[in-house]
Formats: C-alpha cells, sequence, structure tokens
DNA sequence: GACAAAACAGTACACCGTACTGTGTTGTTG
DNA sequence: CAACAACACAGTACGGTGTACTGTTTTGTC
C-alpha cells in the first residue's frame, strides 16, 4: 500500500510520517510505537495501519524521506568537489541523532531477506553504489585516486566506513565527521600520488 | 547477575548460551526468545530470567563469549604484520552469519545510555580504541602511515569501516573483507610513502 | 443517486519481556 | 549433623507490542 487514492487520505499520510520522524526526535526510536505514533498523529492504530500496513513499512518511507543521499547530490559527482560537498552533506546529519538512529536501528533490523526494508536497503545500497563507482573512476582519471585499487571497492570502502561512523556517533557523539573525511582525502590522495611517482620513476623506491 | 555461585548454575549458565548462538546461528536474531532459548537450553523462561536477569545481558554475554577482538590478538599490535593479521581475524567472521547479526542489532539496539549492553559496548569501543591508537602509532613510526592523521581519528576510521563492513556484508556476503583490507593497506603505506617524499624533496610536487 | 473503494474505529489475539510468588536443592556454618 | 541462607529453578500474572479481523462512515465516480 505505497500511496493513497484519495486527497484526505494523501493528507493523513503525510501527517502520520511527520508524526513518526517527530516521536523518533524527541524520545527515540524505542518509544516509536504505532500507538503512539497515532496518538501523536490524531487517529486510532488501525488508521495507522490502514495507510502503511506494517511498521517496517512506515519506518521506511519516515527514513526514506529524509534520506540525505537521495536529497542533494549536487557537485558529489564532480571529482574536483567531491571531497568538499561530502564533508557538506555531513555535518547536517549529526544534528539529528534521531535520523540517525532510525537508519541504524532499521538497516541492522531489515538484514534478513524477506522483511519489508529489505528491498529498500538493498536498492539503496545499489544505487549509492553506481554514483560510487562513478566517481571513484573519475577521481581514479583525474589522478587522485590510486588506480591499483578497484573503484566498487572504493565505493563499498566508503560506505562501510560512512554507515560505521554513524553507529559510532551514537555512542561518542564527539567524533568529529569532518575530520574522518579530511583523514580519508589524505589517504586517498596520498596513495594516488606514491602511485604517481612510482609509476614515474621505479628507481625512487627503497 | 554475571555470575553464579553453584558448580550446577554454572553449567547450566554455558548451556544457556550454548543454546542462545545455536538458537540465533540457525534460525536468526528474530528468533532469539527467552522462551525459544529457554526451550533450547531445557528448562523454564523464568530460569533463564534468573540467570541472566535480562534479554540483553543474555545476548551481551553470548556475544562476549565470541567476540573475536579480544580473542588472539597475537601479532596484532606488531606494525609489521598487522595487515597480515588483521586480514587473518577477519576471514573467521564471514562464515557466522549469525554471529555478525548478533553483533550488529545488538550495537544498535544498545545505542541509548541506560540499556544493559550500552557500557558494554561503550567499554569494547574504548579498549578497542586504545590498542587501535597505539599500533597506528607504532606504523607512523615505522614510516608505514602518514603522520599527518591523527592516530586516534585512524582507530575510530577503522573500526567504523569493519562495523559498517559487517552491517554490509549481512546484504551483500559476496563481499570480500580481504580486500577491503588490501585496499586500506596500499591507501595508508601509499599516504605515508608520498609523505615521506614530500618531506625530503617538497619541489618534486606540481 | 447508486455504488464501490477508501478511511477510519473497535475488538481480539498471539507473542513478547519481565515482575512476583512459591518450592525444592545446594553449600556453608555452628 | 542440624540449621539456615542463598541459589536454582517452576508457575503465574501483567502490561505492552504488532497485526488480523470485523464493522461503519466518508469520499469520489459513473
Amino acid at each position: 500500500m505505497p500511496k493513497s487514492k484519495y486527497a484526505k487520505g494523501a493528507v493523513k499520510r503525510e501527517e502520520i510520517l511527520d508524526a513518526t520522524l517527530k516521536m523518533i526526535a524527541q524520545h527515540g526510536y524505542n518509544a516509536v510505537t504505532i500507538r503512539t505514533v497515532a496518538e501523536q498523529a490524531g487517529l486510532s492504530k488501525t488508521g495507522v495501519v490502514h495507510h502503511f500496513a506494517s511498521k517496517q513499512e512506515l519506518l521506511t518511507e519516515a527514513l526514506a524521506r529524509r534520506d540525505e543521499w537521495g536529497a542533494d547530490e549536487t557537485g558529489l559527482d564532480e571529482p574536483a568537489t567531491f571531497f568538499d560537498r561530502l564533508r557538506e552533506s555531513l555535518v547536517g546529519d549529526v544534528a539529528a541523532r534521531g535520523l540517525i538512529e532510525l537508519y541504524v536501528r532499521l538497516l541492522a533490523e531489515s538484514a534478513q531477506p524477506g522483511t519489508a526494508a529489505h528491498d529498500f536497503f538493498t536498492l539503496r545500497y545499489k544505487g549509492a553504489d553506481e554514483r560510487g563507482v562513478a566517481i571513484w573512476r573519475q577521481l581514479q582519471d583525474a589522478g587522485r585516486c590510486p588506480q591499483g585499487i578497484d573503484a566498487h571497492l572504493l565505493s563499498v570502502i566508503l560506505m562501510s566506513l560512512l554507515d560505521g561512523l554513524q553507529m559510532r556517533l551514537l555512542y561518542d557523539p564527539s567524533i568529529d565527521i569532518t575530520s574522518v573525511i579530511d583523514a580519508l582525502q589524505i589517504l586517498v590522495e596520498g596513495a594516488a600520488e606514491a602511485e604517481f611517482v612510482r609509476d614515474v620513476s621505479p628507481a625512487s623506491r627503497a
């Protein structure tokens, strides 16, 4: 039951999603139950189920709504501004702890195939992977990333790093994501430089 | 209720933990309830609760039992063999999907302070961090890691990468962790080399 | 103005983790 | 060796959860 047909239903749908995000932001993931969301949205439990069929579906759509990856990817496909844009797109996440919790919890709970949100995350990974491979290839062509590493692998590494970082962030909010991207940039560009030097003058290495 | 005093109790405790791990390995994290574990271990639900007081505590101890980080860290503190030992210690994880699921789910669910397992993971992160900083410092001293990056940051990066990788592995088991470590090694050692070259001959850079 | 679909409310149910109560068992201590 | 307290359970009860089932009202369409 993805979309509603009537106008009134579509409005209530949005209200329910708002209530869900508000609930999770104020009282955390555990406080989000169908009943609390229903109460917040001003309707009965069955009303919520009517629109979303299952809790996982509700949470999935709530997450998809604030999904930063699909939100603004302007500049993320440009090799020159990639790391800068990556930094910018991540600073907003720190503030929204509830969103991170929603993402991590739902991602972990949907690991087993067959669940409602599993396909969503699989598709999300796939899409992010395609864009990731594209940008890493561009970085490699521009000489800002070592070519000895498979672009697909680099994409997996970056996404895993970001995923794990969000998990870690829940335990230690003092961690600065910007610094992490800084370090990553040093590693990637540094390794690219070393690879270039090695190709030009093989004897330079001890 | 961490430890049991009587001999019989200690034995049953182990049986319960075995039943928990067996349950999670065969039927996944969702199938693990106090009742199913009790049935598997051959006692009542209250019997399980008597030994572990809460479900989270049970799961935490079950996880701690198979915690690979604390298991064998031989060679993990040696700069020369670090990446090799890291690779070795990770290949065993792939086989045990249930363990990964347990780790990821419990880690995500214990994000909020006050829960039973929260302190466990906080301590685990702290311990791994201390060892991480130590080894990264050694790698930096050995010239196999760029010194421009804070060792603490490198430790967070590696752990986050591994955490996120385990999550990702649940969605895509075909991912080869060994290759990821290979890539990481290329990045770290390459960047270290570039940093060295730049320090020796600053003019060599375009 | 009929009529079907949508948008709910109300109720019921199976399952969950956990708190409470009772009873046999075990180990220790005088 | 008897007393006794802690342990090791079983049985029961409870509040809360997601979800399926059954109406009833509202909405849009022909």
